[in-house]
DNA sequence: AAACTACTTGGCAATATCGCCAAGCAGATG
DNA sequence: CATCTGCTTGGCGATATTGCCAAGTAGTTT
């Protein structure tokens, strides 16, 4: 168990989380899990939450659909989003914790 | 047509967690964070993990620092960069369970 | 103090992301 | 069937990210 042993974790899975990650990493697309965290939309209301063409929300969507963030369900005329990531609220709460750190240690310091 | 209710997140909250969220959103930098879970690493050390030039990766380390992700102290000749962020461990486990969605709902499908 | 070490910063080209418009498509409705 | 609705896709310019080289800095050693 102990000992030095070789970086264990695969490129593929730093890959997978990299794009799920990507898939949060805008604000149109934050707000848009933040909101889905609270129950299933529908595109139309996603719209009008951001404020962009729905074209741009659509695109917003699909990749944070394709990263496996949300799923999706179409009834009647309208497709529902919902999120699949259920540990996200508890993460988000705790980046809202943490403080930006402006303090550098090297020759950027500024106080 | 659900309940239109006023947004409770504010768009300095967004903006702060998509900053920590894009200080993951690269290989290279969650390779950094996931080694720096096992403990605090130089720069040097980081270089030689993420094999880029040194100030590709000292740029990666003062972009994760900004956003609240790592603090550093220097000792010594080196720095010593650590994570700051503890939520993110079982952040990460949990979304290596997340299956990556390829079927979409509307005139995307592909089966 | 000159040279060295460990790191940061500036600059710039290559690449990726973003957002709008226009066009397309499937299902509902007239 | 023709049209309308809700959404997706293609295309493309505007903007942001990335990574290397070169140059700079603070502390260390000789």
């Amino acid at each position: 168990m102990t000992g030095t042993l070789p970086t264990p974790i695969s490129t593929e899975t730093i890959a997978r989380r990299v794009a799920v990650i990507k898939a949060l990493a805008h604000p149109s697309r934050m707000l848009i899990a933040e909101t889905l965290m609270k129950g299933e939309k529908c595109v139309c209301d996603l719209q009008a939450l951001v404020g962009a063409d729905m074209s741009t929300v659509s695109k917003h969507l699909t990749l944070m659909r394709s990263a496996g963030v949300l799923t999706c369900e179409k009834r009647g005329l309208n497709i529902y989003y919902r999120l699949a990531c259920t540990c996200l609220g508890s993460f988000l709460r705790c980046l809202d914790e943490l403080a930006p750190d402006s303090e550098a240690c090297g020759t950027n310091c500024c106080d």
